[in-house]
DNA sequence: CGGGAATATTCCAGTCAAGGAATATTATTG
DNA sequence: CAATAATATTCCTTGACTGGAATATTCCCG
């Protein structure tokens, strides 16, 4: 997995405007509005998403039109993948530990031994 | 979505231990060892992946043993959910483009206007 | 061409995160 | 209890990131 996109989704400003984008493009001055930004800051933050490659650019006239890429999201999906087999067991040995108490009738322990 | 989780993750060295836990529970020496670090960096970045809940650590004698948790990395799947509608928007747009492409005859421009 | 709107860039100050080295802590063993 | 192994914590320094304010740039329009 690349850190790069990762740097960039884990800075608040632009994980809202990430999930702004979602609903489509947006212009510098509109993304700045919605999310209470100064304008400068605004550019900085997409400046870093677009060199991240998580959004591109469009000029329109005056004005830059963001818009959402969706590659870096399906990356961190395809990481996510490598994963996925542990939540599966994880229910496994949740539906262990419910069985566990049906038989011992002990009380929850949340700070109970794993493995 | 959380950008703790994110941060967390946004490092390499973490994201690189991360990887390593999917493979089960490991003491912070042979993560250490595995990554080349030094066992205080270790700790370091291990308590911070800890403090965001993407690690749990179990005190077996002299060692702690850290092991995945899979919470975060499913709250993340989740977020990613939302915007999964994009990319099977990007495909069509993309089919588009192909036929486009065979009408027209033109070369291919990789700079070509979105919207 | 001059003015104004939209956006980008620069400079600065404050804060935060990371590595290095040293030290503290905890548990084992004899 | 002393010695040692495994790990955590502290202190320090340095580099990176962020926001603010000011300024530069680009483009449209009359």
């Amino acid at each position: 997995m690349n850190t790069t996109t990762l740097n960039a989704l884990a800075e608040p400003r632009r994980l809202q405007m990430i999930e702004l984008l979602r609903d489509g493009p947006l212009t510098v001055g509109e993304i700045a509005d919605r999310l209470g930004l100064r304008q400068p800051q605004a550019s900085k933050h997409l400046k870093i998403l677009s060199e991240s490659g998580l959004v591109e650019v469009r000029a329109e006239a005056n004005r830059r039109i963001y818009r959402l890429r969706p590659e870096p999201l399906m990356e961190i999906d395809n990481w996510l993948e490598s994963f996925r087999g542990m939540w599966e067991e994880r229910f496994d040995r949740l539906s262990d530990y419910l069985k566990h108490l049906k038989k011992s009738g002990d009380s929850p322990n949340s700070k109970e031994e794993f493995e």
